[in-house]
DNA sequence: ACCGGAAATT
DNA sequence: AATTTCCGGT
């Protein structure tokens, strides 16, 4: 369904997808029935061409302002967004009337006073899988070093907050002020994340974005240009376990020992995936092709993560990587309830179907995953208290509970050595 | 330039 | 639902 004016422009499926990285809400997407078909909207175009230098002289972040651009080139910018969508007849007048109706969604707002300057609402994004993070430009190793360290529960909302912002700008527009530095300030709510409906519609987390959403990583042929994102490991645990914090001013430089192993299918740049049983993805609105290795679905939770876990919630409250990873490899449908015997080594409820599943090795999985239809997978901190980004509670919020999880991708780095 | 209603389009 | 198109008003 793409028109061929897309060519032209910027690419369909752009090459250098910082956004690969990141995923947002379900509102990001049009609800398409089919799956592989959702349009690129607007504020994702926008973001698409911050993210290029390319662009740097049509459009750019604006220094000093989080979430702030320019428009600098109003006219090529409508130019470049009307090739993309097809529509010759675009101008600035119309691509800003659509800005406009972003307004009451919260996803973008306008910065009075400056001419064609308009700022993101980035408590809107959830960011996702950060090892996926560029394909040509990685990122600072130490920001993603530190995100992955600060992420985790107990890190203040502020400086979530800021991280989170601080994930979705791109080194280049903001490559000093990172996470790590940044005081805490700005409760999450003040610039209007405070969201009675968290937008009509509502943050789903059903779905996922379509495969080819994650640009190269849908075809087979570019696996070599898969970002080596040795980068960062998890959490570093202290000796007794506890998840060692960052605060604002200190991010400690992680410690190799507890990298994460994981046997299972890995991508070149440390990219781990876990297939699905078949049955596991039911309501998955957003039926992903089975044999996309890149996506795992959890349409069920154990019942006793029911309502319990969401996205952002580190599933890791027990004891136990391997049995971390179960839980989401336990994937059997809700009147099933098995029980896992005492050595916390669950075999695949439905083995059958899922060849590429293989949870009887040892699933060490320290890593983690984050966002929108992700499940933390960070090592468990001590004690039973989950801690829940606010940013991320009011998605939930909005979604009644989980009950299910279709369309779940995990990622974690690998042991570089 | 910017706003936002209204209707049409996809 | 997310624009696209058109437009009167500030």
């Amino acid at each position: 369904m793409q028109c061929s004016c897309v060519a032209e422009g910027v690419p369909a499926v752009p090459s250098s997808y910082w956004i690969s990285g990141l995923a947002f809400p379900d509102w990001a997407y049009k609800a398409e029935s089919s799956p592989g078909s959702r349009q690129i909207q607007l504020w994702h175009f926008i973001l698409e061409l911050l993210q290029k230098e390319e662009f740097r002289h049509v459009i750019a972040w604006q220094q000093g302002e989080y979430g702030e651009f320019v428009i600098k080139d109003p006219d090529e910018v409508a130019r470049l967004w009307g090739r993309r969508k097809c529509k010759p007849q675009m101008n600035y007048d119309k691509l800003s009337r659509a800005l406009r109706y972003y307004y009451n969604k919260r996803i973008l707002h306008k910065t009075k006073g400056k001419r064609f300057t308009y700022k993101f609402n980035f408590s809107k994004l959830i960011f996702v899988n950060y090892p996926l993070w560029d394909l040509r430009c990685p990122a600072p190793p130490l920001l993603l070093g530190a995100a992955s360290m600060c992420r985790p529960a107990m890190v203040s909302t502020g400086l979530q907050s800021e991280f989170l912002q601080n994930m979705l700008f791109t080194r280049r527009a903001l490559p000093d002020q990172l996470a790590c530095h940044r005081g805490l300030q700005e409760p999450s709510g003040a610039d209007g994340t405070g969201d009675k409906k968290a937008v009509a519609g509502g943050a789903r987390f059903g779905s996922i974005p379509s495969p080819c959403f994650f640009g190269s990583y849908c075809s087979p042929g570019v696996q070599d240009e898969f970002p080596h994102l040795a980068a960062f490991p998890p959490p570093r645990l202290t000796p007794n376990g506890s998840r060692q914090l960052c605060s604002p001013s200190h991010c400690p430089v992680p410690s190799p020992p507890e990298w994460p192993r994981f046997s299972g299918h890995v991508f070149p740049h440390g990219q781990a995936v876990l297939p699905l049983p078949e049955h596991a993805q039911p309501h998955g609105p957003l039926g992903l092709p089975k044999s996309d290795a890149l996506l795992m679905g959890v349409s069920f939770l154990p019942p006793r993560l029911q309502g319990r876990a969401f996205p952002g919630h580190p599933l890791g409250t027990v004891q136990g990587a391997a049995e971390r990873l179960q839980f989401l490899l336990d994937v059997s449908p809700p009147e099933e309830e098995e029980r896992e015997d005492e050595e916390g080594q669950r075999r695949a409820p439905s083995a059958e179907h899922s060849q590429e599943v293989k949870p009887e090795v040892e699933l060490e999985l320290e890593g983690m995953a984050l966002g929108k239809d992700t499940i933390f997978l960070g090592p468990g901190g001590e004690g039973d208290s989950p801690c829940y980004p606010s940013e991320l509670r009011a998605f939930a919020g909005a979604a009644p509970r989980l009950p299910c999880l279709s369309g779940f991708k995990a990622a974690w780095p690998l042991d570089p050595t």
